[in-house]
DNA sequence: AAGTGGTCTAGACCACCGT
DNA sequence: CGGTGGTCTAGACCACTTC
């Protein structure tokens, strides 16, 4: 079941895609909205709000909601939790597993994903391509209390999907460190870089809805390839 | 003049810093807060919800209001607008400015500011120091239109300072592109490291609340004492 | 002054968690 | 089942922009 907030989000959003306003470079006046989808203020301001958050538009009180410029374009929005596989959708997106392994959590990793020593833990390594070019290197783990089965095969494919979509799980939330490290000589050899070249690295801890850590990781860009974009708002 | 909500972010933000919630790890729930705040049930959602943004606490239906762990520590977080002189402000941070000049806008310059050909644009180069170690070149592009003054004392502090307290100006959003990228010669020297070592590289383009650009930089971190922190929700 | 977004309230009802 | 967060409404009034 979907909300009404999040009917219209999704509306606009199609909309936005669409070009619909890029005329205009407005939406339509919250009233007008309040009208065109017979909800309340309310309830139109909270999905204005995730369309801000969203990097969508942005809110000029007196003078109405404009369209931002980016949100469109080809880099990857580092707030998008959901894996790189959603965003690159429309384009040749291809993920190689590595290594795939079940290995028992030692004090090290049950500290970073909160749980026991002990405890269960799928290892995966994926080199991913895009076009047919190498531009990730992700190392993951991921707790099997929690993603109770995993394969080659779905490692393959997308690992998001499967949680959320077979698994019923909800993805929370995310923190993620980032930096940039010098490649080792394997690390290159995987994105086709010399050693000690740079690489653009995220130290990511994704949380589910209730607060669970299920997952951790490190992704290793291709500099030549990859950018990220964080589009924020003030509150 | 301060809104109820903003009143009730800034104590729970402060009552958080004291570590008045870390024994239960859990905020009053929402009742409790209604009842201590004097205010409606919508106010205080729209204060959590802005903890939440800002990366201090998750909500459980049906459960609480949780603490984060991070929040607190000591990397830069990537969606404060507000530059590095706000979040270090309890160190040693220092900014050198090694270039400062009058130009005007050229074609490519004026594209990516929104603004005309020939317009006066402040450039500013300056080095920035934390605890006596560089951290990061940083290169801003500032449009006199909007900033009318600016001189190489108030750069030598901290410009959004400047600009929101001299100015009172509204910062309103940001768009920021992350690399990583080889260091020129030059800029290995500034940071004491060697040429082609690694860079974390931002690419800014800053926008008042009413939409308008008023800075772009470049700023070029230390891989080897540099950080930032994505905290990231779903909506 | 008219248009448009921002704050705030009181209250109804739903959905999920834990006991 | 009680506790707690989530959705939604109708309406009052405020603040800023634009003309």
């Amino acid at each position: 079941m979907q909300t009404k907030y999040e009917m219209v989000v999704n509306i606009l959003e199609k909309e936005m895609l669409e070009d619909k306003y890029s005329l205009s470079k407005k939406l339509p006046t919250e009233e007008e909205l309040i009208k065109k989808f017979n909800v309340s203020k309310n309830t139109i301001r909270k999905a204005i709000e995730i369309l801000v958050s969203k990097g969508y538009v942005y809110r000029v009180q007196g003078s109405g909601i404009f369209l931002r410029e980016f949100a469109k374009n080809g880099c990857a929005q580092i707030r998008d939790i959901n894996g790189l596989s959603k965003q690159y959708s429309k384009e040749k997106f291809e993920s190689k597993v590595a290594e795939f392994s079940l290995i028992n959590a030692d004090e090290k990793l049950s500290d970073r994903m909160k749980c026991d020593i002990g405890t269960k833990i799928y290892y995966v390594k994926r080199v991913r391509y895009l076009n047919g070019d190498p531009i990730e290197i992700e190392e993951s783990y991921y707790n099997k209390d929690i993603i109770p089965y995993l394969n080659e095969e779905i490692c393959s494919k997308s690992i998001f999907d499967y949680i959320t979509n077979d698994l019923k799980l909800k993805i929370g939330f995310a923190d993620r460190i980032i930096t940039s490290e010098k490649l080792t000589e394997e690390e290159a050899s995987f994105l086709n870089l010399e050693k000690d070249d740079p690489a653009l690295v995220l130290n990511n801890t994704i949380f589910l809805s209730s607060g669970i850590v299920f997952d951790i990781s490190v992704e290793k860009f291709n500099y030549k390839n990859m950018k990220l974009i964080s589009l924020t708002s003030i509150n």
